[in-house]
RNA sequence: UCCUCGGUAGCUCAAUGGUAGAGCAUCCGGCUGUUAACCGGAGGGUUCCAGGUUCGAGUCCUGGCCGAGGAGCCA
C-alpha cells in the first residue's frame, strides 16, 4: 500500500501516489466521472472518478457511495486549480469499509438545518465543516490561555468538582447525593485557588464549572469551562493587566495560528485585529452615566443587564474593563476599596460586538475579621468556611485573580451567535443529550 | 419562573375555514470537470397531543407537551 497521509498534508505529495482514509462528504457526479470529496477529519480532498480509467469495479463501488461512508482510497495527488483546496486524487483504488445504507442515509445532509434537529445530532453535527473549525479555534485558545500562564511561572492546581458547599452562595447549585451526604457541583475553582496560591505564588486551574441557573440565552451553558488564575501579592491593577494580557495574547494566538478557520466561519478578523493592551477602563460610577446617557434604566447599586453591557461594549472597538462596582452586587470575598468602602476592588471584562462579560474577577477580601463580617451577611454555613479563613489566620495576604469564561470567548472569537456551538456537547435548560 | 414566537414528508419550509404542496434527501434514468452540480421521473403525510366550534379544521377556540429567542441571574 502506497504512504498513508492525512489529507492536509496532501499538497507535499503531488506527483505521489498516496492512500487516505476517511469519510465522503459529498459525491459530485457528471455522467461518467465521478468526484467523491473526502475528508479525514485533517483536511478534506476532491476525488476523480473516471469511468475508463479506473476497473470498472472501482468505479461502480465510488458511484454508490453515500454520504459519510467510511472509506480508503488511493491514488495519484495532482495540483489542480479547479479543485477545492488546490488538489486533487486521481483514485486508483477504492475500498469501501462501511456503506451507509441508502435506506437510512446520513441524517444531516449539505442543506439548511434547524437548531433542534441539529442540536438532537450534535454527535454528528460535529463533522461538518463549520463544527471543525469551531472546534480547532476552541482548541488553540485553550492551549493559548494554557501556555499564557505556563510562560509566566504560574502553576497548574486543579481544584474539585465535588464541593461541599456554595462558593458564592446566591446562586443555584447542583446538588448530587455524595454516599448520603449532600454535594454540590462546583460553579469555581475561586476560593480553592487561593489556598494554592499561597502555595505556589501564581496558580491557576481549568475545568468545568456548573450553574443551576433557569438561564435560557445565547450566552449561558449549565456546564461550562473556565479558566481561573489567582495570583499571591497582587492588587486590582495587577489583576487587570493580567486580564487584558491574556485576552490579548489568547486573539493575537487565534488569528496567527487559526485563520483558515476564521475565514471559513466569516468572521471579520480587522474588528478582533483591535484587541491590544491597554483597553479602556471604565469605573462602575462612569458606566452608570454613559448607560443613562444611552437611555438605560441603570441606577447606581444595581447591576447590568445584557443590553446594558451591550450598550456599554458598543462604544469601543475592543474589550472594555469595568471596575468598582458597588460591593452589593458582588460576591462576599471581593475587597472592598479603603478609600470608598461600598465599592468593591472588582473588575468585569466586556467583549466588544455584543458578546457581554467574559472576565469576572478582582482582588479578595484579606482581612479575617471582615471576612467573618461578609460570611454572615450573606448568611452562610461558618463551618463550611472555616478552612476559608485559615488562609486568613496564616499569614493573610493581598490577592487577587479572576475567572474566564471559555465558551464566551469561542463565540466572541469565532463570531457565533449561540454559546452552544463552542463546546462539543453543549448541557443547556432543557438540553441533556446527546 | 416570566414574556414573545413556533411545531405540516427524513430535512428546510409553503398552503384565504373548502382535493396536503415545493426544494433538498432517497430510488430510477441522462450527462467525462462537477463546485450545496444540473436535467427528467418515482415513492414518501397520525399536519405535536387531547378536547371543542363548524356542513367542513393544517388553518379558529381551550388545555397540555416540546422547542426557539429574550428577561432576570451570571462566565
Amino acid at each position: 500500500m502506497p504512504q498513508l497521509i492525512e489529507i492536509r498534508r496532501v499538497g507535499e505529495f503531488a506527483g505521489q501516489e498516496v492512500t487516505v482514509q476517511g469519510w465522503l462528504y459529498n459525491l459530485r457526479e457528471s455522467g461518467k466521472i465521478l468526484f467523491p470529496l473526502i475528508r479525514d477529519g485533517s483536511g478534506i480532498i476532491q476525488g476523480v472518478v473516471a469511468k475508463g480509467a479506473v476497473a470498472p469495479d472501482v468505479f461502480e463501488r465510488a458511484r454508490e457511495l453515500t454520504q459519510e461512508s467510511s472509506l480508503r482510497a488511493t491514488g495519484k495527488v495532482r495540483a489542480d486549480k479547479r479543485a477545492p483546496g488546490g488538489h486533487e486524487l486521481d483514485i486508483t483504488s477504492l475500498e469501501v469499509l462501511h456503506r451507509v445504507p441508502s435506506d437510512a442515509p446520513y441524517p444531516i445532509t449539505p442543506k439548511e438545518h434547524g437548531v433542534e434537529f441539529l442540536a438532537d445530532h450534535r454527535h454528528l453535527w460535529l463533522r461538518s465543516s463549520r463544527q471543525r473549525a469551531i472546534l480547532g479555534v476552541r482548541h488553540e485558545i485553550i492551549k493559548a490561555c494554557r501556555d499564557f500562564f505556563d510562560d509566566r511561572g504560574f502553576t497548574l492546581v486543579d481544584t474539585p468538582i465535588f464541593t461541599p458547599s456554595a462558593c458564592e452562595g446566591t446562586t443555584t447549585l447542583f446538588e448530587v447525593n455524595y454516599f448520603e451526604e449532600k454535594a454540590y457541583l462546583t460553579q469555581s475553582g475561586q476560593l480553592y485557588n487561593e489556598a494554592a496560591a499561597a502555595a505556589v505564588g501564581k496558580t491557576y486551574c481549568f475545568g468545568p464549572t456548573f450553574r443551576a441557573e433557569k438561564s435560557k440565552t445565547r450566552r449561558h451553558l449549565t456546564e461550562f469551562w473556565m479558566i481561573e488564575p489567582e495570583v499571591a501579592f497582587a492588587h486590582l491593577d495587577d489583576v487587570m493587566v493580567l486580564a487584558e494580557e491574556l485576552v490579548s495574547s489568547v486573539v493575537a494566538r487565534a488569528l496567527e495560528r487559526r485563520k483558515p478557520e476564521l475565514q471559513l466561519l466569516e468572521r471579520n478578523l480587522s474588528k478582533l485585529e483591535q484587541t491590544k493592551p491597554p483597553f479602556p477602563r471604565l469605573t462602575y460610577d462612569e458606566a452608570v452615566k454613559i448607560l443613562q446617557g444611552k437611555g438605560s434604566e441603570i441606577q447606581w447599586g444595581g447591576d447590568f443587564g445584557a443590553t446594558d453591557e451591550t450598550l456599554l461594549s458598543e462604544g469601543y472597538d475592543k474589550p472594555v474593563m469595568v471596575h468598582r462596582y458597588p460591593s452589593q452586587v458582588k460576591a462576599f470575598y471581593m475587597a472592598p476599596d479603603a478609600a470608598r468602602p461600598e465599592v468593591a476592588l472588582c473588575v468585569d471584562v466586556l467583549a466588544p460586538e455584543g458578546y457581554g462579560e467574559i472576565i469576572g474577577g478582582g482582588e479578595r477580601l484579606a482581612d479575617y475579621d471582615l471576612l467573618v463580617k461578609r460570611i454572615e451577611e450573606n448568611k452562610l454555613p461558618r463551618q463550611a468556611f472555616e478552612w476559608y479563613l485559615d488562609l486568613r489566620r496564616y499569614g493573610t495576604f493581598p490577592h487577587g485573580g479572576f475567572g474566564m469564561g471559555i465558551e464566551r470567548v469561542v463565540a466572541w472569537i469565532c463570531g457565533l451567535e449561540h454559546v452552544r456551538e463552542t463546546i462539543p456537547f453543549p448541557r443547556m435548560l432543557y438540553r441533556l443529550t446527546p
